[in-house]
DNA sequence: ATACAAATGCAACATTATTGTATTTAGAAA
DNA sequence: TTTCTAAATACAATAATGTTGCATTTGTAT
């Protein structure tokens, strides 16, 4: 599920990246822990109303480019931005796994465990990294429509 | 390459999908086959400036839906749009190819000849579409970088 | 030729994102 | 603890992308 982690760890993360502890950056950085989808940008401001925008916006370019997180689109093209959980680096990131988009709730989860095959391109092409998108029903959503209402 | 086509042929199109032959629908049909690479809506506003952008986004929308283009967000959630090779339908579209986003050059292209693995997710997952992205050097690109420029 | 639905053009607006700068603050130094 | 400063936030302005409503124009069927 979500990781688990409390106040004190994302002071430590905060300073290990060399970013001062702020109260906004921890709101976020406890928004985000706290689930195991990834977040749209949409709600993210709106759960953070109390946060000016253009700050919003500049503590999510930094956690990006510290590898905190990570940012993907969905299938309207919208921002999301989830947590890392491989050993992403500053600036240099290993976020290469499927990411799920359930048509019916629109939650974007990582799906870190699924390995993706090995994919022989077209002669020229030189492929850096690879990024898988699905969709369709999530669990949650899946069992909803199918049985008793969860 | 290209797919090549003519002015009558993309007004057969139109005719068969049952919009009226305009000459903002000709051009876009003929900008966008011309190349073998999706096209980025600013592009398309950039070359098509005459034409007035709303126009525009209802043109690349009735022919999403009638399964003449899809639609595809590269690397920086940038809205672009190709050709259907297969065989879309109105409203039901089969486009589940690689996506190759070139980070030299910034084009999309549409890998159709490559078949998507079957993938396994985890219990409970639903997934009915697929979508793999691949970034890298085009075979442009990765020309330039290493040999005597093309 | 006429008529009408469809398509375009234009104006207004909404959302998402960026840039510049003044003010505030976290954390280091004194 | 107080002082200092670079970093972070807040605010204002602007850009880019996308949508909605409506008046005008146009393709096409009759
Ligand atoms: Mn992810
Ligand atoms: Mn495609
Ligand atoms: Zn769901
Ligand atoms: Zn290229």
């Amino acid at each position: 599920m979500a990781q688990v982690k409390n106040n004190y760890q994302f002071e430590d993360m905060l300073q290990k990246h060399n970013l001062k502890k702020t109260a906004p950056r921890l709101r976020v950085l406890s928004m985000m822990y706290s689930k195991n989808t990834a977040t749209s940008q949409p709600d993210l401001e709106s759960v953070m109303n109390d946060i000016d925008r253009v700050t919003l916006y500049r503590i999510l370019n930094v956690f990006e480019e510290k590898g905190i997180i990570h940012k993907v689109f969905d299938l309207n093209g919208t921002a999301n931005y989830a947590v890392c959980h491989s050993d992403c680096q500053e600036n240099h990131h290993h976020d290469e796994h499927l990411h799920f988009n359930c048509t019916a709730c629109k939650n974007v989860y990582c799906l870190n465990e699924l390995n993706i095959p090995k994919l022989t391109l077209p002669a020229g092409f030189e492929p850096q990294a690879f990024t898988i998108y699905a969709s369709g029903l999530c669990p949650k959503c899946s069992k909803k429509g199918t049985a008793k209402t969860n």
